[in-house]
DNA sequence: AAGACATTTCGATAGTTATCAAACTGTCGG
DNA sequence: CCGACAGTTTGATAACTATCGAAATGTCTT
């Protein structure tokens, strides 16, 4: 993952609106119990939600998609969202850089 | 700490060189011994090391600073940016967010 | 097929951002 | 005090962003 899309990432956490997408989605995965039962975070909830019309919200969807932070699945009418553990696993460690030096003093 | 808050940490890292000198911060930070060892990430060295002028660079430290990722002091003709620990824990924080209702269960 | 409904696409607009060059400010060494 | 040097401020510009309303698309129900 070089800088560019790290730092794509993280501008799509950049703004309120989105960071609220994409805590749904979060709070979505850790409420889930088993694999495959990833029910996803609806885009319809989150339009009803948030402040934002529906334009504004599927512009943000694409967004965090784009960035690798999400994917989506169709569901009949209904769109779901669903966390991508790589691109969270990866920001999640840029915070905490390695300091196994200590251990190898 | 509010989202708008969050949000605007999240963005301050949304900019490739912005990113790379957040970076030098952290890493110049996991490289100290102790506490009040802290020498601090050089702006001198930022500026050679980037391919952007000073200008730009000077405006990208004052974005890291508003989102209260860094602070910045002088040494002589020198400034020094420092880690903000608080805003790197709650920023990590956000991708790991409770699991405790596991516990509950 | 027709209507309802979830979401997208389009086109517009107001606001923000990254970057630069030029001129400025502040600090140190002689 | 003066020159050198680290960094900032200013003013400009081109590119990007968030948001909207209106119209379009696709999918389900009846």
């Amino acid at each position: 993952m070089t800088d560019e899309q790290l730092a794509q990432a993280f501008a799509a956490l950049g703004n309120a609106n989105r960071l609220k997408i994409f805590r749904s989605v979060l709070e979505q995965t850790s409420r889930d119990i088993g694999p495959e039962e990833d029910a996803g975070c609806l885009i319809y909830d989150v339009i009803n939600k948030l402040d934002i019309g529906a334009p504004t919200v599927s512009h943000h969807v694409k967004i965090l998609e784009r960035a690798g932070l999400i994917s989506v699945t169709r569901n009949g009418r209904f769109l779901s969202c669903h966390l991508n553990p790589e691109t969270r696993e990866q920001m999640s460690r840029f915070f905490k850089p390695d300091k196994d030096l200590l251990t190898a003093s």
